[in-house]
DNA sequence: GTAATAGTGTCTATGAGACAATATCCG
DNA sequence: CGGATATTGTCTCATAGACACTATTAC
């Protein structure tokens, strides 16, 4: 109660974001590669300081998302993921990062499989697992959005993000598949998805080169999914689990 | 990418608690009166500035508990709910805020109804509904602090931080009832939460003035729940839902 | 036809939701 | 015993999960 003279300290702001997508039925995050110290080469999510001080938080993700990732920003979801703030976990000074979740849709596999956008793509699994060197607290980050992207998938149409415009159920599941990390039963999923009213529409017909041609969806108007997507196998083992 | 010259903008960092606890079957939430300005007089959510430029936000949100509310701190889990940064929500300065969310027991009702530590607690839907002249962007915080513990109910075992170290069954559904804001059927209840293995564990027997006697419960070591305790009524028309 | 993928039907076990009766305390 | 609260039991309907077959295209 003796803060008259105090004046309470500043810090710098900073947006981070975790932009998930799906190359080759695997989750992939979008990271680059640091020009300047500190962690200079290492690999980080895309991101920046609040570029002046009238700018809103989330104006900055979205300017990040347009000047980092070539896609087509007007289609992405963002969604706050929360505040990273430690001292210490940037040399230059008490950074403080706002982190951002974002999905984007399944791109055209480029034929090759390596070319200059592509760099950036990084497989979650390895990312996470390897011993390669991420720069500040970025490897809790993407832990951190990974998850609440598989719980995401549960309660809201947030998989049809993963997708293009138009997908098949096929597609869909897919999506389920690859982010859970569990394979699912494809009759009951067509069941399931389609008794969900409004979370996905018919939208033609896709034509393959081989095999029965898959009747094409969009996403439906309804983003809050009830009854919710199950996600099988949660452990039955009473287990410990502390939250902050 | 010119940026070898400019200088990222500074902001003070505040963080702020929405501190919910369970008074004569209703959902309330602890506010303050504010001492200065900006929003002098007005109610407002405990909280406040780092104190000190290396203080963790974690451990400034914790300090704040102790300064501002009388309770067993060690008890009470704490979890980070956003952060709240729009330029101009406070007009002293560029201000971010971290939120976060806290749950207290139920407290021991004082007989008449209203002593001095009693101002603080405030009818969370009386606060939401009035006009009530709230500081900053307060409504909004706890708002979004009430939505986030009615869905941590579903999945977690928050409900049994509403209670004190023992509780019995009726008692659970209290809270569950108070926060959603709906009624339960005490046998499906009973039904639901004994089976829910490690959620709760017995813990002796009350005594009251009448009635048959209850038995007791402890918060067992489960804290994600699995299946978890679904909310009725979740509205089955497709209605749009926008996430920031 | 064959290959390949898309889509549908059925059975069962489990759990949610609606409903009524019994048990155990105090006085 | 009466009042008051706690607790248990049953029935039904919906659905999750397991499983096998039919449908439609290209060649």
């Amino acid at each position: 109660m003796t803060e008259d003279q105090w004046v309470p300290p500043v810090v710098l702001l900073a947006v981070d974001l975790v932009i998930l997508t799906l190359r080759r039925s695997r989750l992939h995050v979008l990271l680059v590669e640091r020009g300047i110290e500190p962690y200079k080469g290492a690999l980080a999510l895309p991101g920046g300081f609040l570029q002046h001080a009238e700018e809103e938080i989330t104006a900055a993700a979205h300017r990040e998302l347009a000047e980092e990732a070539d896609l087509d920003v007007e289609t992405l979801r963002l969604e706050q993921l929360g505040v990273y703030g430690d001292p210490g976990r940037d040399p230059r000074g008490r950074v403080v990062s706002v982190a951002y979740l974002a999905i984007a849709p399944r791109l055209p596999e480029p034929t090759a499989g390596t070319d200059a956008a592509d760099a950036g793509w990084q497989p979650v699994e390895g990312v996470l697992a390897d011993d390669l060197t991420l720069a500040f607290d970025h490897r809790r980050i993407i832990s951190d959005g990974v998850e609440r992207a598989r719980a995401k998938l549960e309660h809201s149409s947030l998989a049809t993000a993963f997708c293009g415009p138009t997908f098949t159920i096929t597609d869909l599941q897919d999506v389920y598949e690859a982010v859970w990390g569990i394979p699912l039963d494809p009759r009951n999923f067509y069941r399931k998805v389609q008794k969900t009213e409004g979370f996905i529409v018919p939208a033609g017909t896709a034509r393959k080169a081989t095999g029965r041609p898959a009747r094409l969806f969009r996403a439906g108007p309804r983003t809050v999914l009830y009854p919710p997507m199950v996600r099988p196998t949660e452990p039955p083992s009473p287990k410990e689990q502390e939250s902050e």
